[in-house]
DNA sequence: CGTTCGTTTGAACGACCTCAACGATCGTGG
DNA sequence: CCACGATCGTTGAGGTCGTTCAAACGAACG
């Protein structure tokens, strides 16, 4: 299952064998996590890294009267809180949305692992910086996209993560949320996304249903989202 | 000038007087950018970073139609594209609210610092992690606050950050941008920005006017915005 | 087989937008 | 020095997108 984690960095950078070798060695006991349960609470102090070897996670914060925003999702491969590594703790949860598997990273490791390999570090410093572009992309989503395009945008940006680690295929994927989930990721109601959700199916355009995101129309989808993947940064560069 | 950087710095870490030497010797020239001019265009390869001596920059993207998000605000002291560093090009623009003074830092320049200074090389990191905890911050206001508290909320965070840096103080700061670069920060319409404006403005709170935020009531305003400084990593941490 | 959770739909409301007009300020050029 | 255009701020009226409230339905699960 690491397999995925390897595989996300190759979508975008070489990694030799022995680099993988040194990656892999630092991985550290995995463990389930049920949905709907925290793995990372806010404020507390880390030590290690959380790698999602399965299932959808995702990062909220929310406002005292319980409205909650989720800031990022994460899919097989991501790391759900790399940045800790730096920050030390988090200002937001770490929360699985379907049933996880996650393996542990010490940041000793990491630390010992970016010594001997500094390219390594540049990578995974990259991939923190990836994660806060995927988090400019969802600032212009809230900020000027209207339901419609928001939800759309969504389904574009986890088709391409997802299809990355090999995971669904041109006609769609499997992604296991509520309508409740979306509506946190997108700032808006689970009623109007519920609403929105008919009219994409309506228009031929996607179904979201049973826990699968099915595609009946690509182009479509990708125009009424205005889903431009550059901010993806998938053209593979050495660094 | 450097100065603000190196404040900016000691705010959440220790560094040694070597260190900060070194840091200092990385600077590269300064040049004037005039208001509302881009200084860095999205898609270029790039081969430097670039600090904002004086001035405030902001990150934007923008849709077809037109319509403009600005997803991060940089103030003096700020790398405004320290992620470049890793990404080599960038998913957004960037470009000068007020006349600024900026610098520019050579990845070579970098990538020799951080090799010499492994621990400075966190220091970078953790700054670009720290942009992305604004992002997520972003996300939040755009996905559940309303336009009172998104305005609040980011009058709240520019004081603390300027303050940082030896701008303004309690009673408000300089900030000397028009109602639409607010508008466009805030995923609002100009129109609405002024009604909002307006509303802080008879209840109290906060005055905006003539390149100024006037802080009348710091408790209120917080209270609208919800604003919890914890996502800005304000406690030093030795790293 | 009742309870719970998510989905679906309707009706009414409200926050924010659009369109439009006017005023103030300021730099520029005649 | 004043006229002019440009830009920004301000206000009003009306429209729309998304919300709130409410209710009914289906599926999953003990």
């Amino acid at each position: 299952m690491i397999a995925r984690h390897i595989a996300r960095i190759r979508a975008r950078h070489p990694l030799s064998a022995e680099e993988e070798q040194a990656i892999r060695a630092t991985i550290g006991p995995a463990r389930d996590v049920a949905t709907h349960s925290v793995f990372i609470e806010a404020g507390v102090r880390l030590d290690h890294s959380t790698l999602i070897l399965d299932g959808i996670a995702a990062r909220y914060k929310d406002l005292r009267d319980g409205q909650r925003q989720v800031t990022a999702l994460h899919v097989p491969g991501d790391f759900a809180d790399l940045h800790s590594f730096t920050l030390k703790r988090l200002d937001h949860v770490l929360m699985a949305l379907t049933p996880c598997r996650v393996a542990m990273v010490a940041h000793s490791r990491i630390a010992d692992l970016i010594e001997r390999f500094p390219r390594l570090g540049r990578l995974y410093w990259f991939s923190t910086n990836l994660d806060a572009s995927m988090h400019r992309e969802w600032v212009l989503s809230m900020g000027v996209r209207d339901a419609l395009a928001r939800i759309a945008h969504l389904f574009c940006e986890v088709q391409v993560r997802l299809q990355l680690v090999g995971l669904g295929d041109a006609s769609g994927y499997a992604l296991n949320l509520s309508q409740i989930d979306l509506a946190e990721c997108r700032g808006l109601t689970a009623v109007h996304v519920n609403r929105s959700l008919r009219r994409l199916r309506e228009m031929g355009v996607v179904t979201f249903r049973a826990g699968r995101v099915e595609i009946t129309d690509w182009a479509a989808l990708r125009a009424i989202a205005e889903f431009d993947p550059d901010y993806l940064y998938l053209d593979p560069d050495p660094l």
